[in-house]
DNA sequence: AGGGGGATTTACT
DNA sequence: GTAAATCCCCCTC
């Protein structure tokens, strides 16, 4: 099992990456616990121009600065004062693309993450879900501008492939309002995974 | 310097 | 099914 390379990052065509990051396997080690699990389920955000995102219309913050570097690092920030969420920031030195990681199949260190969720059992929604992966796998904003080949947080390569007619892209939910790009498949997951966080049909 | 909003989750009715 | 929790960031005054 290999890290993904610093070039795997650097492609601009971030949808495109974001199918690919289904089926690679995303592990942190912190605390000492070794965790992770494979990526079931993902969703762009195209920088500049999607309104969802942090880096809309250009913006440039002290949150969002990561987004602008070379793909390749994390971007994690806190939601409603409560949820940690945790990109991978792609796309090279300018472009602020990135790709929110929303659902995992636990693999590694089941029970610590079971600990971490005050859970007894394994159940889906241990990681199905942004926020609850993110604290099944204790990423919090300390890992915020990580390099994802590093020794605390990293994205490997199983081998395993995702075959295109497993894959389910759906448009996201509330986007009506963005003219043509209201249509545009943002939202990616292996379909009939237990661990998607939603069905959202 | 202050206030509104957010890529969510959980619990309770 | 609906509502509350909860804090950091960003925009405006």
């Amino acid at each position: 099992m290999t890290k993904l390379p610093f070039s795997f990052y650097q492609n601009d065509d971030v949808n495109s990456l974001a199918v690919q990051l289904l089926g690679k396997q995303l592990f942190t080690n912190v605390e000492g616990q070794l965790t992770g699990g494979i990526i079931v389920e993902t969703e762009a955000y195209k920088g500049v121009i999607d309104k969802a995102s942090h880096a809309y219309g250009g913006r440039f913050t002290n949150r969002t600065q990561v987004m602008y570097a070379a793909g390749g690092l994390a971007y994690v920030y806190l939601c409603y004062g409560i949820h940690h969420l945790f990109n991978v920031v792609t796309a090279p030195e300018g472009t602020p693309h990135a790709v929110l990681i929303r659902g995992l199949e636990p693999v590694t260190g089941i029970d610590v993450m079971l600990q971490r969720r005050n859970m007894n059992a394994l159940k889906p929604n241990l990681t199905a879900g942004p926020g609850a992966l993110a604290k099944a796998l204790a990423i919090d904003k300390v890992l915020n501008a990580k390099d994802l080949q590093g020794e605390e947080i990293w994205i490997a390569d199983s081998g395993m492939s995702v075959k295109p007619e497993n894959i389910a892209a759906v448009p996201r939910v509330g986007v009506a309002y963005a003219e043509d790009h209201a249509l545009l498949p943002w939202r990616y997951y292996i379909k009939g995974n237990k661990f998607v966080s939603k069905p959202n049909t």
